[in-house]
Parts: structure tokens; C-alpha cells; sequence
DNA sequence: AGCACTATGTTAAATAATTAACACTTAGCA
DNA sequence: TGCTAAGTGTTAATTATTTAACATAGTGCT
């Protein structure tokens, strides 16, 4: 994809709660949005979205469930490459150093270790592949 | 703020490339965008991104500088914080993860030894803080 | 001075997004 | 059965976004 997205702003923030329940129901999705507007409203931008091709849905009992079309691995890496691109000069290396200023409270000791294991798997990886 | 933000797409798009550029005219701006409108239309999303207080601009010789209003640390921290939030179940963990994932190859040695010592420093400064 | 160039300011029109109303369907239950 | 609750489908109106036209001003050059 050349330019961003293209989903307007409530499209966005759908899309969003998608990906944060996994998937939802209209009234899941309404109910997970602070400013939300009427059932009928979310309905309408949900089958938006599907007719976009950003998510579908399938009958659970009487209701639709909704999810999204791109798997959420795919679509963290490309939503945190554009946050570097965009924020940090392109470099994975600064948004790893403020996401650790971020989080510094947020992380055990056993994380922090896990990481720099982590750290170290990719320079083997790295020396071996030459 | 509630919500995350209220801007409009191509909004969204031009505070982006402020914050790529530092500061920016309209001129520019265009010119970092694939898919830009005409030159009148760029103008008139930056006079409303003044407007609504994301930006600002200064005279600079003949033409205006476009820049953001909102720091740039502040506003990366915010964005690295959604994708987190919306992606990684909030686990600051997890988003490193993916990042040293995605930027294996883009990563020198030195730099993974600065992370290193980085995720060092941060498990000193804990203990020590106690 | 007069022209071309590069800007800005203002306004209006076209398009897209957002919202909700209304009609209809099925399930569960008093 | 007949009522209510919880859905869906479709359509229409409102509001916001996006676009560009037109008018104006300063610079630099011939």
C-alpha cells in the first residue's frame, strides 16, 4: 500500500476496537467506544468496513460477529512501522529506546532479562547467517 | 483528551509529515504527499490544523513555516502508546518485541549492545530506586 | 514601471462521512 | 398466541471534509 490507510476517523476507531477484542458485535463495538453514536450508526460503519474489505463477519446465533480482515500481526507491523517512520526517523532503535522510557515501570526484571536475551538470539542469528 | 484525536484524514496525513519534517511549508507539505490535492487545498487543511490549535506557523521571509504544536516527544510517546495499547494488549513487552523482530536487519551490532546496556541501565535504575 | 512568480486570504462548490429513522425478522416467554 | 427484546436491511438527511476558484499582495528582474 503506497499511502496510509483511507478509513475516516470512525473507521479507524472501529477498526481499532476490532483488533483490540479480536472480534465484537455491533453493541461490543458500541459499547467499547467513549463517544459512541447510535446502534445504527456503529451498524452502518461496521458494514462499511466489510464492503471496504477491512473485515467481515459471520453469523454467531441471531447476531453477526465482526473481525477484521487483516491479521493482527500483519497490521501491528505495519501500524508500528509507520509511528518509527513517522516519529523516529525510521530507526527501530529509537522507538525501542522510548518505548523502554515508556514502560519503565511497566516491566518485571524477568522482562527486562527476557529482553536482552532477546537481543542477544539476534546477534547469533545475525553472525550465523554471514 | 478522551478520544485520541478528531483530526480528519488528510489531517492526519499533514500533521504527519510535520512531524517527519520538523517544520514545513505548504509547499513542502505537498510535496511529501503522494496523493496530494492541489496547492490551494493543502493550504487551507494547514490554516485548519492552526486553527484547531495542532500546528502553528511563522512568516519566514516571503512564505509561512508550518510546525507542530504539540512536541514531537510527546506526540511520538502518545502514537507508540495507541499502537501498544490497540496491538499488543498493552504490553510494552511485547511491542519491543516486535520491533527487534521487524528491524532485525536494520539493527547493527552497536546498536544492539547499546539496547543492551540500555535494558541494564533501566534494571539498575529500578533497583536502585528502591 | 510593468511583468512573471510565488505567496496568502476568502469564499463557494462538490464529495464523503456520519447519523438516525423506519420497516422488517426471529426468539423467547407470559 | 401475542407481546417484547434484540437483531438486521435500507434509505434519507445532516454535517464535516475536501477541493479548487478567484482576488490580492510583495519580490525580483528587465
Amino acid at each position: 500500500m503506497t499511502n496510509a490507510d483511507q478509513l475516516s476517523r470512525r473507521e479507524r476507531q472501529i477498526m481499532d476496537i476490532l483488533y483490540r477484542l479480536g472480534r465484537a458485535s455491533a453493541k461490543d463495538v458500541m459499547e467499547n467506544m467513549e463517544d459512541a453514536p447510535s446502534y445504527s450508526s456503529v451498524r452502518t460503519l461496521l458494514g462499511k468496513l466489510v464492503e471496504k474489505g477491512h473485515a467481515d463477519h459471520r453469523e454467531s446465533g441471531l447476531k453477526y460477529v465482526y473481525y477484521p480482515l487483516v491479521a493482527r500481526e500483519k497490521a501491528s507491523k505495519s501500524a508500528l512501522g509507520n509511528v518509527v517512520k513517522t516519529f523516529f526517523d525510521d530507526s527501530p532503535y529509537l522507538a525501542v529506546n522510548s518505548l523502554l522510557d515508556m514502560s519503565m515501570h511497566e516491566l518485571s526484571d524477568a522482562e527486562l532479562d527476557e529482553l536482552n536475551d532477546m537481543i542477544q538470539a539476534r546477534k547469533n542469528a545475525k553472525a550465523t547467517k554471514k
